[in-house]
DNA sequence: TCAAACATTCAAAGCGCTTTGAATTATGTT
DNA sequence: AACATAATTCAAAGCGCTTTGAATGTTTGA
């Protein structure tokens, strides 16, 4: 059996026009049943799909949407993250037939890439990575007019714009508040880098939670950068070596956390009986924490389901060009695991 | 400004035909300089670029390779290997202008979307990731004519095909010996599931240097799975409570390695010190083990350089249909760290 | 029974490019 | 000056779909 590979063929052989035959498959209501059944089988028996170029075309929608993924010059990091978050995004797009393109750029090469896909018509929206405080990137995509969803929230920027994120400082006021019930005061945080937008409100959680429990923010406490398990490792060194070391650390990311472990464990302590740690969670598939008793105190939340939420948030402003903007919260649930315990001072 | 969204406007302010545009933007020879430079300018001046769609089909070329990522029924892991694998390889297509396209399948739902790929004529090639032995996507991807590189090999498979994989068989063969030098003749081997081709492989050359060492391959000490960290502790575990424990652990991954590491701390055991642990290292970004002394001994390639020289191979293919399959075997860097030690028995 | 109304099908135009084959202009040769 | 040759440019066809507007076939109601 040939296949057949365009509509002209597939028509002339069930000898209808090109019109009905492409009205039958794309299932409007002006064909008539019996001819569609008949055209929907020779299609299967034939093989034949439409040409995902030509319909592109015609259609004038590129049904596809880009994910720009950027790393600073310094470091060409590529974030795990991505791959649960991209894994959760390409479940809605299936759902509504969209391709997904994925694109690494330089951090400064990133505006030149939207003005390129907007200029050539590649795609149909696309999804902006890791914001920054007051980033640039909101405002010229409302500018190209290219719809998009931000995967986190940029504060400063007055625009409105598509967004889905999780409520960093509610989750880290908590997770604080939480360590500092089992008295602890003296909390260390390695987090991200300052110039994030998540990292800034996890940052401005943990002040809020010390602040309301009369502490001061210890700024020799906090470490920001790459959220690499070296860059956890050597932060808990550093935090470790301080004078008034704290007796308990939260960790931005779990891969950090495999750094603190280490670390603690080069210094031969022990997580929970020496010193708690709390994570937050993105619930990455290959550091899935799942014994019974979960092995970290953390506030999770699943990037893969900020990945589906996002891509149904695009596809909907795609399709209702003209609705208002959106934002979704979504909240990070605070788990208990062994990795905190009540403190208790040293006996002198 | 306003800008200029397609040829006709363009060529009819350059009072040009739209033939000549065409072949001034895309480097023809046969235009006049001069001619030439005032299209260009126009074109910048006026932010043009021809339309994706419009070209594609035009040109017959789709201009984007796929990746299909596919995860078993059971576990939806999407490995972080991935986001640098497809760093290398992004980067390869950006110097050739092609798209990458992502997506993600169940396992079974694999072979549907090559053909899928194929009839629709979506993309120019493909990219095959995490063969398992005798591989049937290999056979299909020859017959639907679809240009494809593998990401490893697959063992069983008579079929030519492009392939780019390190030499794991080797890499574990001479990892093995160089533990078995240093003493140790109990190993444990922490690998992944046993139908993937590369643990195949691994377990081979671990077998083979156990072999010419005239030592049994003593399948008790062989753990085969999803490589995720909580696999890596729960197998160290076993491999300690078993009568014989391994005084070394070779590790196929360092995500695996972080649940080794667990384990060993949870039993109050040293790297290195109590049991050696090497690992094979396909140097993450955010995992990269980059102290004066590594951390680990590893046998260690690239997978972001596997990922561009895959791109690079695929992509010459597309261009060179009718030339010959080829195979690229890397080779891992046997490195030392401070993971592994000579053998000391324990004082009786 | 006949026109109006509805259901179904069709021919042709158009999406925005590339490419073929022809036409025009410039240059070189004797 | 006259012709061949090379250098440029052009008009039109084509890529394989979707969609518009018209045409045909079938029912329905008075």
């Amino acid at each position: 059996m040939k296949n057949i590979t365009n509509l002209k063929q597939l028509s002339s052989i069930l000898e209808l026009s090109q019109t009905t035959v492409s009205r039958a498959l794309n299932g409007f209501p002006e064909v008539n049943e019996k001819t569609r059944h008949r055209v929907q089988l020779a299609a299967k028996k034939y093989n034949y799909l439409p040409n995902t170029r030509a319909k592109r075309l015609a259609s004038g929608k590129s049904m596809t949407i880009a994910h720009i993924i950027s790393s600073s010059k310094e470091h060409e990091l590529v974030n795990p993250i991505f791959s649960d978050f991209i894994a959760g995004a390409t479940e809605r797009y299936k759902e509504g037939n969209y391709d997904l393109m994925l694109t690494l750029a330089k951090d400064e090469d990133e505006v030149e890439i939207y003005k390129d896909l907007a200029a050539r018509s590649a795609v149909d929206g696309v999804v902006v990575h890791a914001p920054k405080i007051n980033d640039n990137r909101i405002a010229m995509l409302n500018k190209l007019g290219l719809p998009f969803v931000v995967h986190g929230r940029s504060s400063g920027v007055q625009e409105n714009y598509n967004w889905v994120d999780v409520n960093n400082e509610n989750a880290f006021f908590r997770a604080t508040e939480f360590l500092l019930d089992l008295g602890h005061n003296s909390i260390g945080l390695i987090n991200g880098n300052p110039d994030m937008d998540f990292a800034m409100r996890r940052a401005a959680g943990y002040s809020r939670a010390l602040t309301k429990n009369q502490l001061d923010t210890d700024t020799t406490k906090i470490y920001s950068g790459d959220m690499t398990e070296p860059f956890g490792y050597t932060s808990t060194l550093k935090l470790l070596e301080a004078k008034n070391a704290p007796t308990a650390i939260i960790s931005s990311s779990i891969i950090l956390a495999i750094g603190i472990r280490r670390a603690l464990e080069d210094k031969n302590l022990k997580i929970g009986r020496d010193i708690s740690v709390l994570i937050f969670d993105d619930d990455l598939s290959y550091f899935r924490d799942e014994g019974k008793i979960p092995l970290f105190t953390s506030a999770k939340s699943s990037v893969r389901e900020a990945g589906y939420k996002s891509a149904n948030l695009l596809l909907d402003a795609i399709d209702n060009p003209n609705q208002e903007k959106q934002g979704i919260l979504l909240e990070a649930e605070l788990t208990i695991g062994s990795s905190t315990k009540r403190y208790k001072p040293a006996h002198k």
